[in-house]
DNA sequence: AACCTACACAACCGCGACTGG
DNA sequence: TCCAGTCGCGGTTGTGTAGGT
């Protein structure tokens, strides 16, 4: 027996926000204030999960975000919380006033990732592209993000074959994570308490 | 210029933790 | 103490677009 859903998903809209909705819920938590975001949507007068409006204010309308690139030493900062906190995102984000945690675990697997598997593996940090295997030859696209992005190009250039932009579900079936929920290591421990920093 | 590939990031999903009755 | 409802987190997916051939 599956879960009961999150929230009643029939008639709800998903995908992109558009700049109504933005306003509708930029001015709906200034008038009331956060919380309750279950009930938000319907007091709000969206036709959103209340999930996806909480998600949608703290990743991209709270007044407090820094908008923009990342430093070099938010980025230094970044790489030393990983190494002691691990993928607690939201705690890393803790530590970096103005950066919501998707917003550091999206940096992360776009750009660190690699560097510091690079860089675990004993030697480089900044990698040249020329000396991989292939000599760095590529047929189109940007540099590689090594094995993980090799995997989801490859699932991408099959997709594209077949005239489909959207992609499978690859990591699924490739990846190694939570064939049963019993072993969801990162759910292993989560704490909503926030930190005493 | 068109096509192909990969990047970047917004958004979704599932589940464990927390909370109040 | 138990349980249902809710919240928050981390993993994953979807898609617009940049950049190389």
């Amino acid at each position: 027996m599956g879960r009961a859903p999150c929230c009643e998903k029939v008639g709800l809209k998903k995908g992109r926000w558009t700049k109504e909705e933005d306003e509708i819920l930029a001015r709906y938590i200034k008038e009331h204030g956060e919380g309750s975001w279950r009930s938000l949507p319907k007091n709000a007068g969206l036709l959103r999960c209340g999930k996806s409006c909480r998600l949608r204010w703290i990743n991209y309308l709270r007044a407090d975000l820094k908008r923009g690139n990342i430093t070099e030493e938010e980025e230094e900062m970044i790489i030393k919380l990983h190494a002691t906190l691990g993928n607690r995102w939201s705690l890393i984000a803790g530590h970096l006033p103005g950066r919501t945690d998707n917003e550091i675990k999206n940096y992360w697997n776009s750009h660190l990732s690699r560097r510091a598997a690079d860089f675990r593996d004993g030697v480089v940090v900044n990698v040249d592209l020329s000396k991989l295997p292939g000599g760095g030859k590529r047929r189109g696209g940007r540099a590689s993000r090594g094995i993980v992005a090799a995997a989801k190009s490859a699932a991408t250039k099959e997709n594209n074959a077949k005239g489909k932009r959207a992609r499978t579900t690859w990591a699924r079936t490739m990846s190694p994570h939570k064939p049963d929920s019993s072993n969801s290591s990162s759910r292993a421990r989560r704490r909503r308490t926030t930190p005493s920093f």
